[in-house]
RNA sequence: GCCCACGUAGCUCAGUAGGUAGAGCACUUCCUUGGUAAGGAAGAGGUUCACCGGUUCGAUCCCGGUCGUGGGCUCCA
């Protein structure tokens, strides 16, 4: 019998002789964007062009303009660049190289770091490469032959990849002379590059562990298209322009002092004006949604820390202090203080559940390495609660955490994920908690029509928990929200309550922040906003500009007016021209500029410029506080 | 904590084959009273180039260390 295959391909079955490849099939085949074809799906299977098929089945193209063709691109300009880095570099070990979400990176071990003038040598020999049209090949061998040929190299990395290996056979992918390890699949040749970037040197350890030896990574990008690679270039300005560290000293919002310290952050007029008023934000919104406002002390002496188990599983992120021979544990969470609270007397379930809010300063000794603006210090508030319920609470509990991020997100215009992490390895607690506090997370998030994703076995030790991401307006996501159930603490302290029939129970505890930091939520909503606050938590909404001197009074006047308003107003009365007012209100982004000239000051009016605007309206002043009242209240945009 | 890069005036940055440093903005004073993105002039400002050591007749520049910042890694109870 001649052996033949069926595909299945545009809703039509065609017989071939067997080992007839993909690219084949395309050639004769009526798409018009063949040119965009990087490597064929059969049956689900991601195959490159040039496999020969040997099984019946259904073939789809993968364009390089869908996510998992972009994928294939970046991972094959990965091979390209280990291609010229081992060509300029001999003596460099390869070991993997594999695309990430905006690009790819490969580590190599190499004697000595590569340095940006490496980078340029490394991006030319690459596009020699990719003008070459190199076609990429794929051979299958035995695992011990694969191994034995890499011994030869003396890719030390690729035999010990291929050890790992649990497989009979392992497939290599070449180009020119390059040899790699790959499960592939690949772009049909280097010619299929179009537009590709080396963007920065880093170290990495091999396989992500920090006892391991630390290689030196390349990270770089590759699009479909020059047009595409631009934009992204561009992206990466804008984010730039938009850095909250930047945006920080730009707008004197604050500062981050050697001097006082590293992770510590100095808040600054107008930075502390923000705090302080997404603080009284969250006290009314907390209050709205029956949380009580409760305060502990900043240090606990020690013996507590033990009780809880954060000496010994949190220490070496704690900072001590000892005063009178007694050692005190600066707090690194909340929870601690709360949970005496709730022991200063007998509960019964009739309290339950109890909602303990404080926006709470902790301390915590991150590595020195990753300290990072606002969104990640080693002093930080954040906005915490612990809530104590019964068992079958929990479910409402949740619910209603989750409603409340929800509304807080959307009045920031947030778009955010949502994990799920179950049970990890290590964990205590018996498994019917484990299900009981897993279920209630998953049950919210259904009830509520919630995407997510499973995180499995990434769970805290003591409890389940949901993590909520934020997208910025550059689609970066941080995250800050946390809801984490808690078996451990309420046995380690023994809290109980009375319930209906008499008996003591055990309340769970749910540990949970809304905005997560305040530094780090302050610093993302710098970036999500690019600095132009929206009216009601702009630090100053009102810039009162005069013309001349003539108008310095009536300048006064009208901001004390709008001052007994509450409306945050600064006047410049400065000796400059008009223009050279305007051009820095609008450089610090101020909401409102009052201009104020002898116009205004003749008919009791003010010529009102809004940000973003190029005009000025001319109003009476109480129908310009009514409109900022009102667009206070909306907290819109 | 680890790898690499960087650290010059309040800010943004230039500079020196090693001979004790400069611009713009900001600041002060004066002139200018000007209607929608930078009016003009003068002045002051660095305990001398993050800090500590070393090499040198001499170091901001070379070497070593420390601290800090940035990009990554790891971590993030």
């Amino acid at each position: 019998m001649n052996p033949s295959v069926e595909i299945l391909f545009q809703d039509t079955i065609k017989k071939y002789g067997q080992g007839i490849t993909p690219g084949e099939i395309l050639k004769e085949s009526p798409l018009t964007n063949r040119s965009e074809i990087v490597a064929a799906e059969l049956n689900g299977k991601q195959i490159d062009l040039y496999a020969p098929i040997t099984e019946s089945g259904e073939l789809r193209f993968v364009s390089v303009n869908t996510p998992k063709g972009v994928e294939i691109l970046r991972h094959s300009t990965a091979h390209i660049m280990a291609q010229a880095v081992k060509e300029i570099f001999p003596d460099v070990k390869v070991t993997i190289g594999p695309a990430i979400q905006e690009g790819f990176y490969y580590d190599f071990d190499s004697p000595r770091p590569f340095t940006p003038e490496d980078l340029e040598k490394i991006e030319n020999r690459m596009k020699e490469i990719i003008k070459s049209k190199l076609p990429f090949r794929k051979v299958v061998l035995p695992r011990e032959e694969a191994i034995r040929y890499f011994q030869e190299l003396g890719e030390n990395y690729k035999v010990e990849l291929i050890e790992g290996i649990d497989a009979d056979e392992v497939s290599l992918y070449s180009q020119g002379d390059f040899t790699d390890l790959c499960r592939g699949p690949h772009i049909p040749g280097s010619g299929a590059v179009k537009a590709f970037k080396l963007t920065k040197v880093a170290g990495a350890y091999w396989r992500g562990d920090e006892r391991n030896q630390m290689l030196q990574r390349i990270y770089g990008t590759s699009f479909p298209s020059k047009e595409e690679l631009k934009l992204y270039l561009e992206l990466l300005e804008e984010a730039k322009r938009r850095d909250h560290r930047k945006l920080g000293k730009e707008l004197d919002l604050f500062s981050i002092s050697e001097e006082a310290g590293p992770g510590m952050v100095i808040w600054h007029p107008k930075g502390a004006m923000l705090r302080y008023l997404i603080e009284e934000f969250e006290r009314k919104e907390h209050l709205k949604r029956g949380y009580q406002m409760v305060v502990g002390p900043q240090i606990l002496k020690r013996e507590l820390w033990e009780k809880s188990g954060h000496f010994d599983h949190y220490r070496e992120n704690m900072y001590f202090t000892t005063v009178d021979d007694i050692d005190y544990g600066i707090k690194p969470m909340n929870c601690l203080s709360h949970m005496i609270i709730y022991k200063s007397r007998i509960r019964s379930y009739r309290d339950l559940p109890i909602r303990y809010f404080e926006l709470g300063t902790v301390h915590r000794h991150e590595k020195s390495g990753v300290l990072h603006g606002l969104l990640r210090v080693r002093q930080f508030t954040q906005d915490d609660a612990h809530i104590l319920c019964s068992p079958d609470q929990l479910n409402d509990e949740i619910l209603g955490i989750i409603n409340f991020v929800k509304d807080v997100m959307a009045i920031f215009g947030f778009e955010y994920t949502m994990e799920l992490s179950t049970r990890p390895e290590k964990s205590i607690g018996s498994d019917e908690d484990w299900e009981r506090a897993t279920s209630a997370l998953e049950t919210a998030l259904k009830t509520l029509d919630c995407a997510y994703e499973v995180n499995e076995g990434d769970g805290a030790f003591y409890g389940p928990k949901i993590d909520i991401k934020l997208r910025d307006a550059l689609a970066r996501s941080w995250q800050c929200a946390t809801i984490q159930c808690d078996f451990t603490l309420p046995e380690r302290f023994g809290l109980t309550y009375v319930d209906s029939d008499g008996s003591r129970k055990r309340p769970v505890m749910i540990h949970r922040v809304i905005l997560g930091a305040v530094e780090r939520f302050l610093g993302v909503l710098i970036e999500h906003y690019s600095g132009a606050f929206p009216l009601w938590l702009s630090p100053v909404q009102v810039i009162a500009l005069t013309i001349t001197d003539r108008t310095d009074s009536y300048a006064r006047e009208i901001s004390e007016k709008l001052r007994d308003h509450e409306i945050r107003v600064e006047e410049d009365l400065r000796n400059e021209k008009i223009g050279f007012k305007i051009r820095e209100a609008r450089n610090l982004k101020i909401p409102y500029m009052v201009i104020l000239g002898d116009k205004e000051l003749e008919t009791r009016s003010i010529a009102v410029r809004k940000r973003g605007q190029e005009s000025t309206i001319t109003v009476g002043l109480e129908e310009f506080i009514d409109s900022l009242n009102q667009e206070i209240r909306m907290r819109s945009f």
